[in-house]
Parts: C-alpha cells; structure tokens; sequence
RNA sequence: GGUUCCGUAGCUCAGUUGGAUAGAGCAACAGCCUUCUAAGCUGUGGGUCGCGCGUUCGAAUCGCGCCGGGAUCACCA
C-alpha cells in the first residue's frame, strides 16, 4: 500500500535530512482533508524537534526529497505544519484499473486457521422477537460477513433459551385457558400464540398479587405466593423430573416458537451453523465448577453451595452451584464455553449479547480465567446499546414493545406505498414489486439500526426512522439501481473499458474523488472487523454514494464525447456498483438492479 | 452507594492511535428535471462539542473534579 511507502520514505528523508533515525509508525500520515489540495498528509509538528526548524521550513524539505525519491508523488504543497502530498493521476489510475477492478478486492481469503465462533440472536421462546433482537440479528449477521471478508471462517451459534421459569408461565397459561388453540387454528404466527400466553399469564398474575396486597400482604410476598406462580414453579419441577405430560406441550410449544423464529430469520435475512439448546446446555458446567472447587479456585460455603469469591479482583461473589447442586446462568455459560471450545478450537469466542449483561461476561471471563482457562482471554463480549423509543425503554409487560414481524411489515407497506407513488413499480410483475418492497423496506430499517455505533444506545422512532431519503439504505439503493441503469445502457453501447481504457488521462477532481473513495473500502473493511462495527461499513458506503451522486450529477457519462473519459468514467461508475454491492453485503442488505 | 457506559446543531447520528475553519442526514428556507433514474444534486441559516481545571506547540478526543442520563451490582436469564 501506498501508505506504508510513504511512511518508509519519510524516514529516510528524515535520516538523509537531519541524521535522525526515528520509525514509521511514529510519523503521523492521514488523509488529506476535503477542502485541501492534496491526497495524503504528513503533520511535521511532532518532527520539528529533530529538524530544528520551523514547520514550514521541514515540510518544504521533506516534500521535496519525497517528490525526487516516489514517482507516486507529483507535487506538493505546505500549509502550516502539514505537508500535503499530491500523488499522480497515473497513480489512481493504476489503482482504479488493476487493484479496484478485482472482484475480491478488500476482501481477504483464509488468513486464520481456527474459527470464530460468533453467538448472536439467542431468543426466549415465550415471546415473539422484537426490536431488540432485531438490532441483536443485524449485528451479528453483519459481524460474521464482515469477518469472513477479514480471512476468519466464522460459526454462527445461537443458543436458545427454552427452559425455565418464563417458558412454564406461558405453558401454564396455554393450559389453563389454552382451549387447545394452534397456531393453525388461529391463524396466528406460532412465537406470536405463544407471547399471548405469556402476556395473559402476567396479567392474572399481576391480579392475584393485588388481591393478596389487599388481604395485607407486601407486594415482594404477593409476588412469592400468588397461586399462578407456585402452579408455574410446579411445573417447573414436573420439566425437571421430566413429566412426560408436560415434556410433551413443553415440546409441543417450542415447536410452534421454532417454527415462528424460523420465518422472522427468514424474512430478516439472518441463518446460523449451529443451534445450542439451553435445555441441552442448562447441566454443563458442572464438571468445571467441581474441578474449580478441587483445585482451590473456588469456595464452598455451609449449606454446600459454590462460589467464585471475586472480592479482591473489585467484583463480588459470584454463586456457580445452589445448595441442592443445581445450575445457573452462570454454570450454563461456563460449560457452553468449554463445550465450543472443544468443538472448534476457535481463535475467539464473540457474544453479541446487550450492554445489559456486562456485568455476567467480566464475571464469566474471570470465573474461566481462574478455572485455568487459558482462552478465557479470547472471549470478547459485543456489548451493544439497548435500543429505546421515544418514550423511553421498551417493556414487554406495558405492551411498549416494538415486534420484529409487525415492524419488518410496517417498512414493507411503507415501501410499497412510496415506490408506487412515485410510479417505480408500474413496470414490474407482482413478484418483482414485492421482492423489491421488501428490499427496500428492509434496506431502510437495516441501514437505520447499522449506521448507529453499536456499542451506543439509540433511539428507534417508528414515526421518523421510516426514511428514504437522505442517509438511509433506500438512498444507497437507488445510488445502485441508477448505476446498474448506466451500465446496462453502456453495455447496449458498446463501452467497454477493460481492454480500452489507457491508465494516462488526465483526472478531473470529482473522478479523482471517487477513486480515492474506493481505495478506502479495503481499510474500511479492515478497521470494521477490527472494532467490530457493521456501522464502519455502514457510514463508508453512505459516503462513497453520496459521493458518486455528484459525480454522476455534475459530469456526463454516457454522454461525454471524449471517448477516454467516457470510458473512464463507466469504469469508475461499475467499480463504485460492485463496491456498494458488496458493502451492502457486508452489512447483510440487498441492492436491487433497478428501483 | 459501588462499578461501568454515555453527554457533539432543534432532532437522529458521524468524527477519539491528540492535528488545519467540528461534519452528514432530517426538519426550515432558496434554486436545479426538452440532457445517462429528482428515492437525486446545489446553496443558506443553525454549535459555550454538558461544566470547570489540567497535560500539550495543539484537546470534541487524554487526566482529574463536578452536573445530567442509562445499565448493572439475583440461589432470573
């Protein structure tokens, strides 16, 4: 790359110059900015000390040795303490036509051996998914493309929370007033059948405990002794002692879930390798916290439960093991891990799981670091912000929640509303109209929930997060359709640059723009999967297409007489195409060929 | 209260390995379709980067203190 050139040449300029030896990543190189002339900069400021002059005076020399010793550089200029370097058009256009033009460019193949095993979506099955989980799936489905364009091979795990306490309320409720409904009998999305029960469970529930605070109970008595919740803790118990009765609605229940989750997946665009049941996982980890308690790393109390005393190391004591030797969160979290790591040796284990949950994974690196585990290093916790509407947090109980399929269709009928309005669909079968509502439906709200810093909370207003124009994924998708527009009527006439286009014309500011846009991707895929943020991607793609738009609105393409610069341009406008498509990619949305 | 994250334009967000005059979009206003898709482009207005002190040639970015907000501190997951 370039950069690394430029820095080399620079400490050798600085040795030539002022005898002294100082290294490259020392040397502060960035891009030049917008209003600048120039496509690099070196800031002189830190290098004056050894230089001995003014900040003018250094960048002068040294721009000038550069210029004499990089054929890349054609000219420079200095303002202030910034030496601004101007590579040739040649240049970029060696760049454009042999680095760009490659179908994989940005792209890395196969640099790591070992997996990442990347856990992401991890739903209840007593309720249908909802926002939340929507920014959940985006993310990890982003993360995982995004590392495999880094060289990972990547195993997508969920693991799905269908046992306890909330899955026996809502079986509970099913049973009681349940009428045998199905998901066939009532035409209702199966996780959806479900959530009903769940939430009518909680309402006789919240009864009951105000009848028992009327009786002179406090409400934390209430809570403990209402009938609905001792009836659910026996069902519990009947799971655990594997009643065959309740297995089977258990089973039967989950299924209707699996089957709803399926279809959200489905439509949201997202796919695992691996499903982890917590019914299969709730015992693991057992084994770990024995050996622990064996080997000193951790304490028993009296009543014979087990503890990680984590006092010295700032946090509290963390319980691995009740009384009667049953398992929590934690246990089930450890074992899971031992579990993957036997099975795929991965290099990293990452969880996209909500800042919320902090807190359990410094507890479950620390616990396994203290077990001995020696990867307990590699696991990484994609801790992301909750999303919050404009009233404030979400809450399943005060019916505030944002479902997944009711928002997905929501976009869609907003979609379909705008494109026919605007009379784009009139062309189209009912096929293809719907394919490309739904394209840009989900164009709009992935891009919304992706460009957002995940680490950061954000805001999800339904009334304004429904955009198409400006920075939204339906703008980066209409940037696409034009261009695809362009080059079929291209191809129709005859322009076809790979054998015709000579690497020494002259470049016009705006299509030397657009070029250096493109030699960004391949850094802008690095530092995404570096950090871990889809919305790297997110903010480069926005910017290469608001870029574009100007060059296509301001200098002719097809209509351009100099055939060169026609050619030129084609070229510049296909490899901005494949670019935003495989962006796009990354961040898991669709591009449509035309909108 | 302890731990931790956050605070940038009216709103939603970029920008933090310390660098030049802090940027986009939305909203408001004014322009651009007989010319490659106007879901587009151009322009105008809009800022004590929560506040203060400090480090530095240079701070939205680093440190300390305060103010405001979120999360968490379960024998729930």
């Amino acid at each position: 790359m370039i950069e690394t050139t430029i820095l080399e040449k620079t400490c050798e300029a600085l040795q030539q110059l002022y005898n002294q030896i100082i290294s490259p990543a020392s040397i502060g190189l960035e891009k030049t900015k917008k209003e600048i002339t120039g496509d690099f900069t070196i800031v002189v400021f830190p290098l004056l000390k050894i230089s001995r002059k003014s900040p003018e005076v250094t960048a002068t020399e040294i721009g000038g040795l550069l210029q004499q010793n990089m054929p890349e550089i054609e000219t420079f200029n200095v303002i202030k303490g910034f030496l601004n370097l101007v590579l040739t058009d040649q240049f970029w256009m060696k760049f454009l036509l042999e680095s760009a033009s490659a179908p994989d460019f940005g792209f890395t193949k196969n640099l790591h051996e070992r997996p990442v095993i990347l856990e992401y979506s991890s739903p209840n099955t007593n309720k249908p998914l909802h926002l939340g989980h929507i920014r959940n799936n985006l993310l990890g489905f982003s993360l995982a493309e995004i590392l495999k364009a880094n060289g990972h091979q990547v195993v997508k795990v969920n693991l799905i929370n269908d046992r306890g306490i909330h899955i026996c309320k809502s079986m509970l409720a099913y049973m009681k007033w349940g009428n045998n409904e199905t998901p066939e009998s009532t035409g209702l999305k199966g996780d959806h059948l479900i959530g009903k029960y769940y939430v009518l469970f909680n309402e006789k529930y919240k009864v009951e405990i105000e009848q028992l605070v009327q009786a002179g109970l406090s409400p934390e008595e209430g809570e403990r002794k209402a009938p609905l919740i001792l009836e659910a803790q026996e069902i519990l118990r009947k799971w655990e002692a594997k009643d065959p009765e309740t297995i089977s609605l258990w089973k039967r229940m989950n299924g209707w879930a699996y089957q709803g989750f399926n279809l959200t997946y489905q439509r949201l665009g997202v796919d695992f390798d691996h499903l982890y049941y917590e019914s299969e996982t709730y015992q693991l980890g057992k084994d770990l916290v024995m050996e622990g308690l064996a080997n000193g790393a951790l304490v028993q109390k009296e009543d014979a439960s087990i503890w990680a005393d984590l006092r010295e190391e700032g946090l509290d004591e963390k319980l691995l093991l009740r009384a009667d030797g049953t398992s929590v969160y934690m246990t089930q979290d450890l074992g899971t891990a031992q579990l993957r790591y036997d099975e795929y040796q991965p290099s990293t284990m990452i969880y996209v799981v909500g800042n919320e949950q902090n807190y359990h994974f410094d507890v479950l690196k620390r616990v396994l670091s203290r077990l001995g585990k020696e990867y307990s290093k590699h696991i990484n916790h994609l801790s992301y912000g909750m999303v919050e509407l404009p009233q404030g947090k979400m809450k399943s109980r005060e019916g505030t929640v944002v479902d997944a399929d009711d928002l997905m269709e929501e976009m869609f009928c907003t979609a379909e509303e705008m494109t026919r309005e605007l009379g784009k669909a009139d062309e189209l079968s009912a096929t293809e109209a719907d394919k490309l509502f739904n394209t840009i439906g989900l164009g709009a709200l992935k891009y919304f929930i992706l460009k957002v810093d995940p680490k950061k909370n954000m805001l999800f207003d339904p009334k304004e997060s429904i955009d198409f124009n400006g920075n939204t994924g339906p703008f980066i998708q209409y940037t696409y359709a034009r261009i695809q527009s362009l080059l079929s009527r291209a191809g129709a006439a005859g322009y076809t640059w790979e054998a015709t286009l000579r690497n020494d014309i002259p470049l016009l500011p705006l299509e030397r723009e657009t070029i250096r846009r493109l030699y960004q991707f391949r850094e802008t895929v690095a530092q995404a999967g570096q950090e871990l943020s889809p919305a790297i991607v997110a903010n480069y793609v926005f910017d290469l297409a608001k870029g574009f738009n100007q060059f296509y609105q301001e200098l002719p393409v097809l209509k351009e007489e100099e055939r060169q610069k026609a050619l030129l341009r084609v070229c510049i406008s296909k490899i901005t195409g494949t670019t935003i498509r495989k962006s796009m990619q990354l961040l898991g949305m669709d591009v449509p060929e035309r909108m």
